[in-house]
RNA sequence: GGGGGAAUAGCUCAGCUGGUAGAGCAGCGGACUCUUAAUCCGUUUGUCCGGGGUUCGAUCCCCCGUUCCCCUACCA
């Protein structure tokens, strides 16, 4: 679309990287300036955790050999004898470099390095006069020179956005990011994990749909050349799930991306990812009880603990979380309604005025108290909530309650005051999910953007009978905000959306 | 989409309601064989985000734009 021509890309340069590859230029005349045969035997963390607590006397007698590589981070050049930090995978390793050791030309060349240089290192463990473990360095090669200059070495990077735009920066100089995507990856392998433990199948379901469905909004369109058809980025998995269990495929699961044309914010962004699962012979009920473990048990993997602490407040994973219906939860965090107020609609619309919000002309009763719940109750929701009962009309694929009229075996999930969860027992009447679509379709006629297409596969799929089930869909950036204190979504996700530079 | 804030050296930051920019780190040169953000001496570096305007003079005041951050809206 608007690429570049590749000649016209102009890096931004300054004296500091001019420098920087004039050192390159030198080493390239030297002979192979990338070498790739060094052999690490160690990592920095492992060595810590062997040889931490052994006093020097010992690491003197038992003589460990290792080589060791990575990116120097500090560099300490004395006269005749110098130290320098690695930094690998694992953590840091002290290196003492000494002239004597490795060479006068070794040496020269050692301090002409740079910060951010990755070397490969061999030589000898030992404990320095203050007892930190280092490497008395008798081999020292330069495996790849940076020229870029990194972020001052004491306070790192601290922009927010070049930490966004420049991951590789951010991850190089914060532990702290480093642990909260090694959290985000303990999170997922163990939700994964618990899902096969509990007979689910995991699966993987079309990104590209020709109709777009499963969830109430705008989705990104595209369009297949060879096809020659118009076709969506998925906005979620759900009907390809469902599918899936009229199929046989009784559990079944799916951790993968879903994509939505909607607004950024602190916990949006287009492309975020979800854990959708489906079972069968199972209700909203049995759904809510093993959510439930599910979130705990990602919660101990990344953290250790069922009790996490968001934004300097508690929150409390371990104990059973409450359940509430729409108005119950009305009636607890805005007590100023009463019940007989919450069944009259002409009150409530009146109500959400002041909040500012313009009731849809042809809401119910049911939609009109959930929009009261969002403005009075939602952000209250601190502690972990389900929310259950949600009405009909704003649940087009959930299964209606058999004693309630107007309202859904629904529940959505909410800690700290956010939306983490929402799962339903699946309509499986296939005439009554045709009604459904025919009335979403009236609505997007009406100018209803979000409102979803006729799937007439979907409905076929139905016919032929799908075993009652319950389903539901967690919101993985958002469990790993919570499990890593992150106050926005872009600070879980590796490269977040960003305006082109 | 609406509102508020920010942008100064490669990085972290100062900059007096207006007089053409500083420090530390990094870099460069030198000293130094146990340092821990090593230290010490010397030294280079800027479209002060971009474009207009006001002014004798703008990093500073005003307007427009760009990007980011926060709130808000849609939403998960």
């Amino acid at each position: 679309m608007n690429e570049q021509p590749e000649s016209t890309i102009v890096q931004d340069e300054n004296h500091v990287i001019a420098e920087r590859r004039e050192k390159l230029k030198a080493i390239r005349e030297h002979g192979v300036a990338f070498p790739n045969d060094f052999k690490r035997t160690h990592l920095a963390g492992d060595l810590h955790v062997k040889y931490g607590e052994k006093a020097g006397e010992e690491l003197e007698s038992e003589q460990v050999r290792v080589a060791v590589a990575g990116r120097m981070m500090l560099k300490r050049v004395m006269g005749k004898a110098s130290f320098a930090t690695l930094q690998d995978v694992s953590g840091r390793i002290q290196l003492f470099v000494s002239k004597e050791a490795i060479g006068e030309d070794t040496y020269d060349a050692f301090k002409k390095w740079d910060m951010g240089d990755i070397l490969g290192s061999e030589g000898v463990l030992f404990k320095t006069k203050t007892g930190e473990l280092s490497v008395k360095v008798d081999k020292l090669r330069l495996l790849s020179k940076s020229l870029r200059p990194m972020p001052e070495k004491f306070h790192g990077l601290s922009d927010q956005e070049t930490k966004y735009r420049q991951r590789y920066v951010d991850l190089m100089m914060s532990e702290e990011t480093r642990n909260t995507f090694i959290a985000r990856s303990k999170v997922v392998a163990e939700i994964r994990s618990f899902m096969l433990q509990n007979a689910f199948l995991e699966v993987e379901t079309p990104m590209l749909h020709a109709i777009p469905g499963g969830a109430a909004a705008k989705p990104f369109m595209t369009h297949h050349n060879a096809l020659d058809m118009q076709m969506f980025l998925r906005i979620a998995p759900e009907l390809f799930l469902k599918r899936l269990v009229v199929g046989g495929f009784e559990r079944v699961f799916e951790i993968n991306r879903n994509f939505r044309n909607e607004g950024l914010s602190v916990r949006h962004n287009p492309e975020f990812t979800m854990m959708e699962f489906y079972a069968a012979y199972t209700d909203y009920q049995w759904l809510m009880d093993f959510t439930e473990q599910c979130i705990r048990t990602a919660a101990i993997a990344a953290q250790g603990t069922a009790t996490v602490t968001y934004q300097g407040r508690e929150v409390d994973l371990a104990k059973p979380f409450q359940r509430l219906t729409i108005c119950g939860a009305i009636q607890k965090y805005a007590p100023q309604y009463s019940p007989t107020q919450l069944e009259d609609a002409a009150f409530i619309k009146a109500e959400l005025k002041k909040f500012g919000v313009e009731p849809l002309e042809h809401s119910g009763l049911g939609a009109l108290q959930l929009a009261l719940f969002e403005e009075t109750a939602e952000s209250q929701l601190w502690e972990p909530t389900y929310i259950i009962d949600y009405p009909v009309e704003v649940s087009p694929l959930a299964r209606a309650s058999d004693t309630q009229p107007g309202i859904t075996e629904r529940f959505e999930l909410f800690i700290t005051g956010r939306e983490i969860a929402n799962g339903f027992s699946e309509l499986n009447d296939p005439e009554d999910q045709a009604e459904r679509f025919r009335k979403q379709v009236e609505a997007k006629d009406a100018g209803d953007q979000e409102a979803m297409h006729y799937d007439a596969d979907y409905i076929r799929a139905l016919e032929y009978g799908m075993p009652p089930a319950g389903g539901c869909g967690i919101g993985i950036d958002r469990l790993v905000m919570l499990l890593t204190d992150s106050p926005s979504i872009r600070d879980v996700i590796l490269f977040p959306q960003m305006r082109p530079e």
